[in-house]
DNA sequence: ACCTGAACACCGTTCAAGT
DNA sequence: ACCTGAACACCGTTCAAGT
């Protein structure tokens, strides 16, 4: 329990704000974002708390740090050959595994906009390559971007906050529904009776999907693309 | 600042959880949910920390306990000679309109599931019924809603975090962009060329009514409607 | 029954002091 | 230059004590 004071020797690892970040994220990863402190996290490094501030400014700049490092993750590979619907599903499905793989760190991904700018850069860039290529006005292209990000943005929050706990369960919602007075609910009611034990699936792929037919008929029905 | 002890008397107003839970929604709305604090509470209501707790079992029951409270302000009227596009318009317009009423809150809307859990089930009484009406099966109907709240909860998150300040400009991106190499981002700058001072406008509406056309895709390319 | 006040086990952060 | 340790101003929550 006993640490040395002052600046270690050669040999002994030095703490640096890499590995600090790697310790905070791991801790998020396993116990999530309300059980990181800098206390525990130093304690985790085996060094004093206040070692920490030499390296990150603050609690609030640990946190962004960690979103960096989980965006820089983030990488989609251009396939030549795509469709436009194809390359943004490339996309979406890159955002989405990335999502996942830190589902304590969601929240914090698509809230802290400051840190992850530079991926969202690469991200916008991607994405409106994609849109242009969809021969979408400027300004469609933007509005269709951003739809898309808000649409993977709720999605990705709702399935780590567990909005449907497990497959063909939709949990809360229909134990919910089974206190309510017979005959409320019309509409509820028929769809998920003739849903109840119905596998849920790829319904991601479902949902961007019905995005990707909604982008299309925008594209058809809009002249001004984008001049090369 | 020297306070009765004991159970106040008659004429004295008495603590109750409605009180609690007003207090705590304006001094959310007033200086955020990270300021919010039983004992900060406690000292707007002139009273001592302690007494909440004969009210609230929890700092997390009294959050969900706003949440509750903001969601039963959700209310649609549902007009009878509408669409269905209009339905879900009318809903979606609500729902951001909630949100924006209390945008420091937004996080915790979204986020807290079981609490607003009897709102979530009318508003999904009311999205269904829009979607049934549009002829899809109950499959879709399901894929569909869970698409318009996703898209909802993704566009309301942004907008309440200031994704984008102000009409007009992309802050944040633009100023990154500016800073990388030239050359880089192509797309990106290629778009943003023809939108620089292009003034802000209805997005939320442009962004809904793609999602609306490709839901109607769906329901155009898709026989099993819900039985009556 | 309802409110109080001390106490416990935590926080983030500052700052002077060590090596 | 880098790390430590005490200190400050906070937290949420428990529990015994007041009226």
């Amino acid at each position: 329990m006993v640490r040395k004071q002052g600046r270690p020797k050669a040999g002994q690892e030095a703490l640096t704000q890499e590995k600090i970040l790697r310790a905070a994220l791991a801790l998020v990863d396993r116990d999530g974002v309300e059980r990181l402190s800098m206390r525990r996290l130093a304690s985790e490094l085996d060094v004093d708390p206040m070692a920490i501030y030499h390296h990150v400014a603050s609690k609030q700049a640990l946190l962004s740090g960690i979103v960096d490092l989980v965006f820089a993750e983030l990488q989609v590979r251009p396939e030549d050959g795509a469709t436009w619907q194809q390359q943004i599903e490339a996309f979406a499905h890159a955002y989405r595994r990335l999502a996942m793989a830190h589902p304590n760190l969601v929240l914090h991904l698509i809230t802290d906009a400051e840190a992850g700018a530079g991926a969202a850069l690469m991200a916008n860039e991607l994405l409106y390559r994609a849109l242009a290529a969809a021969a979408l006005s400027p300004q469609m292209v933007v509005r269709a971007g951003d739809l898309i990000v808000d649409f993977l943005n709720g999605y990705v929050l709702g399935e780590s906050t567990g909005r449907l706990g497990q497959p063909g369960e939709r949990g809360e919602m229909l134990a919910q529904l089974d206190q309510q007075p017979a005959g409320s609910f019309p509409t509820l009611r028929r769809v998920f009776a003739t849903l109840r034990n119905t596998d849920a699936l790829a319904n991601f792929d479902v949902e961007l999907a019905i995005v990707l037919a909604g982008i299309e008929v925008l594209a058809n029905r809009n002249g001004a693309a984008l001049p090369e």
